[in-house]
DNA sequence: GACATTCGTCGAAACGCTTCGACAAATCCC
DNA sequence: GGGATTTGTCGAAGCGTTTCGACGAATGTC
């Protein structure tokens, strides 16, 4: 006889839409509609549906949503777990992700991706999810064509060769490759060279790779420097390797950009074993997360990687698409850089530029 | 008319246990059966079933399955968002967690704990997930009081101050400080060094960094070493007193032990700033993350944090406990010692030590 | 004041699966 | 060889939602 209308609500997962309805006197279809605004409920009705789903703690089932609605409020998270990926950026994407879909009322199922394409159709068929998410995309990615045929709705985080019929998010790699050259150029620097990813992500034909390298050399020669690139590996005594001989083919080099993030500590330290000072003779400008530009000493110059960015923007176009909205193919961030130490100061011997007012 | 028998299966989603069931000429229920494995049937029925599901591409709807029998069969993945996480560490724990749970047809929602406390109710009363896991779990975690009260089966990855009612993963920590003790022992050092956590976490009674103090000790001790173990702040100054300290009151120490993942930089370069050449004069292990025991110069050797395992032993513990099993409240993973350079050869002047063979 | 329109609510039919009880047929036990 | 048991299958009753059509009660129209 104590307390008769907690009962319920002490035993979890118990009360249903019906305790709901009986609970506020109203039919269950009523509780549906004040959930879902979907049709027109009068206010005083609304408040106290609202109260007695207050009172008793309801929740509702989601697979009995997901069975009649034919909607899960989740969508799926896709990482490959290829080998050499940066896994702290990963990180970043994947939580950006996870925070914005609740934001749109959604979870998120962690995939990865080595169950092939079965278990993406596994998903699909069961009605797991309601949308896809593809993190780490490549230039040729075999998931590509999977997804068209799926007819589920997906967004790629970067951006491959063909990218008909699938809607894309990325860094502007081309335009950050460009706004490194550009800002050494400014700087006053006539050689430059670009230390990239290592061999193998070439080798890949991954996309983000050869755009930035593309941008970097295009505005290098636009700007009438003489450019140069070259893949370089991720530990130290390759890293090296590849600064010691960027430097003996080419000596005159005086202003550096870095895509690679685990390389850039390393290739500070070849720089200074080679006599060069970061920030003073030599400019260095990376692209990479921005913990990693500030943890180095000198501090780096960096186009940040737009993890945050990028993960909900993902989201959100996939909520635009879920809702039959059109979206643009592929969206490209426009990258931001930010000048720190390693890149603070004109070339010793060039005329100082000052911001251009003509 | 053409391909009359692929037409179902080339609309996904569409095919049902009944579409399976009439194909396959059985009762609906028969089809589950086949599929559930919880009652017998005979085997020309199970595999006329069998062939019907391949044919049609059946896959069963995730959200009618839960809705009947109560299991969703997809367990959440709790991350903590707090700052100052070891994001590389977690994205190991994470992949291994999906892996595994897939190995036990099982999906993983991913679970930002920024949510608080309404986020796990949230799952646990609409039925989305029928167990949690929480990664990096603090000496005094709020989530573990919640725990209780949710009555959703859990495992913890990392232990709690109070483990009464739940059940914990995490690294034997005794052992790894005895695995350290006993590698320095090894390669012939008589005197050697503890060099902790920060002050506060001892004083605090942190389980973790007194178990490892307690089984370098003992295990130094046991092979007659003189042993030390002294508190070390985070930062570069307080490390570099630490160390030197250390090394005025003990000047005869050759080994050195870290158990401080923020420290182990600037012990090093303490170390050498004093004139010790670490993995020549000096040998040093840690207790730390495998990336960072790389990317130090020299390579430290180090007992690394099982990540991989502990994310698989942690979801096969949830797996029992749904099945009803009693599992054990806490279960402590053995140490892997990793040499590398930092402690590669034997202590000068002692004898060499091979694999020993009585 | 009779008629068509909203407005707000209800009842019931799905949704696709699991599981329980029932029931023939086959097998066993003396 | 008749009763008890086991084996293999079926039919139907849920599970907790959403959504559709229906239907009184207000409201507006001439």
């Amino acid at each position: 006889m104590t307390e008769p209308g907690r009962r319920r609500a002490q035993r979890p997962g118990s009360v249903t839409i019906a305790d709901v309805a009986g609970h506020a006197g109203v039919a269950v279809s009523t509780v549906s509609y004040v959930l879902s605004g979907k049709r027109m409920i009068s206010e005083t009705t609304r408040q106290r549906v609202l109260a007695s789903i207050r009172v008793l703690g309801y929740h509702p089932h989601a697979g009995a949503r997901s069975l009649a609605s034919k909607r899960s409020n989740v969508i799926a998270m896709v990482l490959p777990l290829r080998s050499g990926m940066h896994l702290p950026v990963l990180m970043r994407f994947a939580t950006a992700v996870a925070i914005t879909a609740r934001q749109h009322d959604h979870d998120v199922l962690l995939v990865t991706a080595d169950e092939g394409p079965a278990g993406l159709r596994r998903l699909a068929a069961g009605s797991m999810v309601d949308g896809l998410i593809l993190m780490d995309v490549e230039w040729e990615d075999p998931r590509v064509p999977l997804l068209r045929e799926l007819d589920l709705s997906s967004v790629l985080i970067g951006i491959p060769s063909d990218s008909t019929g699938v809607t894309c998010v990325d860094l502007d790699f081309a335009a950050a490759g460009a706004a490194c050259a550009e800002h050494l150029a400014e700087l006053g620097h006539t050689s430059v060279a670009l230390l990239g990813a290592p061999a193998v992500v070439y080798g890949r034909d991954t996309g983000f790779a050869r755009r930035t390298r593309a941008g970097f050399l295009e505005r290098a020669a636009a700007r009438g420097a003489d450019a140069v690139a070259v893949a370089c590996e991720d530990d130290a005594g390759s890293a090296a390797r590849a600064v010691g001989e960027l430097l003996a083919a080419h000596p005159e080099t005086t202003g550096i950009a870095v895509h690679n993030e685990a390389a850039v500590g390393h290739v500070l330290s070849a720089l200074s074993a080679l006599g060069r000072r970061v920030g003073e003779d030599t400019a260095v400008v990376a692209i990479c997360p921005e913990d990693v530009a500030e943890r180095t000493a000198p501090a780096l110059s960096s186009v940040l990687i737009p993890a945050e960015d990028l993960g909900e923007r993902a989201v959100s176009l996939l909520m635009s698409k879920l809702e039959g909205a059109a979206v643009p193919r592929e969206t490209l961030l426009a990258p931001r850089l930010t000048v720190r130490e390693s890149s603070a100061r004109p070339r010793a011997g060039s005329p100082a530029v000052g911001p251009a007012s003509p």
